[in-house]
DNA sequence: CGCTTCATCTTCGATTTCGAAGGAAGTGGA
DNA sequence: TCCACTTCCTTCGAAATCGAAGATGAAGCG
């Protein structure tokens, strides 16, 4: 049941107006999608008809009649997404509104390979499929993160860390093979980031730090996603203000990664004689007040802080978003504000909301779907 | 002869694309505005009788007939832009193409405050007009760079040093009163930035550093200019890594503006017992292979590297242009060069230009034209 | 309760835009 | 030279879109 979206045009806009929750009713997609009213009444009435808009019951009033609230039928179709790791995916299906409705967690060790961790990816999905989505329901897209740089040109894997096998390789290309439908291939903070993005309405300049085992970084310019030349967001190699010097795995010294990330803590901790497995464990020893792994993820704040110090002066966002596992660490959050506030413009901070990212643990797929809905599916 | 243009829709379109030199010919009209060729040759009708529009010879083949070639009619009005500085207006008129008729610079002391020194601009506006377009020819907008942060929400002046009496004061308003035409008000290097994106065709991402007395950056994403909540680009009170220690203005320690501006290098070359009057003699010195003064651009390049080298990681532009009085002294761009190229990502280097900016002295008006004509003049 | 006001949505004729077809004007190869 | 082919531009009927007017349903108010 694969099947690209028999739309077009202006019924496509409008339809991705409802998708992605900007547009409940005929009045709002007039009022967003600039068409005149009574066209939209004429392309919803098709999009109904298609089976891919449905009414549901009636909106709030705004004073006068109440609106007959659109949704988007679940028969529309649904879409595949995943976060691929280092040793496990995070994968899933999506409603056509961008909503879970299945989320799992399965081992995935990406050092095998780009064929053998994509078939494996496919199998994954195609077995979803099978239980939770009925055979008249149709995939109408596939999308996926990579804990690495693409290239947004060409959907390839560049020069990655720690990801044998796949530098260069066409991962949407592949994937095409087995899918005939749009397909979104995406560096995984990159995702969380669109993830995000939807969490902050009014917010149209935003950075979501990604703060787990490594420091990743996604931006949002305009409401889209910026992805440079397939870097942009990596700030782990920043070099850093520091009276030691550490040699970073990428060769030079001082890294910011090589100072605040969760595995520098996690070695840091080690030394100190301190064995934890997972940077999410840091946070509970941070929680148990113990002193080193306060002291330590402070250190780590400041340290990031003064990274962003340069990018908010530069960037002007209206938001921080902090995410990743050790984002749930109380003094990270704290020290970063501080460091932020102390150093920057006053006009950079003035409505600057340094922030918990909201979006939880799928955000990386929920990303994935925002991006497949506004960019890949016609 | 003020007149707002009396078009509208898609005719503002075409016309912006012909303004702005992106279409030549018909058939580039419908290639780039998405319109039927149709379309656009009845409303290309429309604007050449309503006096816009000219048809002028015909270009170039491209294997088939000639394009007929089109360009805005010489009557169709004028731009008046200018650049404020501390000591001096930088002035002129533009025609609807962005193409200078008229450039001068007049004496006027920004810290006279804001009336005044707008009144001046208007008169010296007035005066060009009179003297150099025929009565019959409309001004269409007024533009205006200013030497510090303006809110773009707002086209208020906000927090600028060095302007007494001007924080918070409405300029757009100020001038709209005497103009009733489309106002931009904007912070310099933005102007400046904005003037340099025309000139890197194909270059949707760039930074613009301007190096002179101070250190001013604009940015440009996806082909616009970002203006983040007003202060985007600021990079001139970054922390930069140095031994010693020396105090900004602005209150913080190290400032890049204290190591790498035009006016630390004079401070700097004065305690060598080397005085010179502007930054523009430092350029002099080093082509005269005076050591202290290459050896400080040197290092002043080399620090601006260092703060670049993060952002060139963080947004991945394709070019990194250097203009601003200093930057002729041939050392300042190759250490900022060497400074990227070591330190940043390959990934992001990879095609990344580091090269003396190419819109010459008068880049903030061509920039004011080019935002005057892509966002005001509907 | 009836009245006014408001926002939503639909109807219908006027306008704009499209797209297929074709004429005009050039290039390049046999 | 002729002829195939390309690009540019226009013509004209078909289709999409608009906007004014009105119908619908709900809230607010005396």
């Amino acid at each position: 049941m694969n099947q690209r979206l028999p739309v077009s045009g202006a019924q496509g806009d409008l339809l991705r107006l409802v998708a992605t929750g900007r547009a409940e009713s005929r009045a709002d997609l007039a009022r967003l999608s600039g068409l005149a009213a009574s066209s939209v009444s004429l392309r919803v009435e098709e999009l109904i008809s298609l089976g891919l808009l449905g009414e549901e019951g009636s909106g709030a009033s705004r004073g006068g009649r109440r609106p007959r609230r659109l949704r988007l039928s679940p028969s529309a179709g649904v879409l595949a997404v995943a976060d691929l790791g280092a040793h496990h995916a995070r994968l899933g299906l999506l409603d056509l509104s961008g909503a879970p409705l299945v989320v799992e967690e399965r081992p995935c060790e990406i050092a095998r390979g780009p064929e053998a961790t994509l078939d494996l990816l496919s199998d994954a999905f195609d077995e979803l499929l099978a239980v939770h989505v009925p055979d008249d329901v149709p995939l109408r897209g596939v999308g996926t993160g990579i804990p690495g740089p693409v290239d947004p040109a060409t959907s390839r894997v560049v020069t990655p860390s720690r990801m044998p096998g796949w530098n260069g390789f066409p991962v949407a290309e592949h994937l095409g093979l087995r899918y005939d439908l749009p397909i979104l291939v995406e560096n995984d903070a990159n995702l969380m980031a669109a993830g995000e993005a939807r969490h902050w309405p009014g917010c149209d300049n935003l950075m979501v730090l990604k703060a787990g085992t490594g420091i990743g970084c996604g931006v949002i310019v305009n409401g889209h996603l910026h992805r440079g030349r397939g870097a942009a967001g990596d700030i782990s190699h920043v070099r850093v203000r520091s009276d030691s010097s550490v040699l970073c795995a990428c060769g030079h010294p001082d890294c910011l990664e090589a100072y605040a990330s969760g595995a520098a803590l996690m070695s840091a901790l080690a030394d100190a004689g301190i064995t934890v497995a997972r940077p999410a464990d840091i946070v509970s020893l941070v929680d148990d007040a113990i002193p080193e792994a306060t002291s330590l993820v402070r250190g780590a704040g400041r340290r990031i802080g003064e990274v962003l110090t340069v990018l908010v002066n530069f960037f002007n966002p209206d938001v921080i978003a902090v995410g990743g596992s050790l984002s749930a660490a109380e003094p990270l959050i704290t020290s970063i504000r501080a460091a932020v506030y102390e150093r920057c413009l006053p006009l950079a901070t003035r409505d600057l909301e340094i922030a918990p990212a909201r979006a939880g643990r799928d955000a990386a797929l929920l990303g994935a779907g925002a991006l497949l809905l506004e960019a890949a599916l016609v």
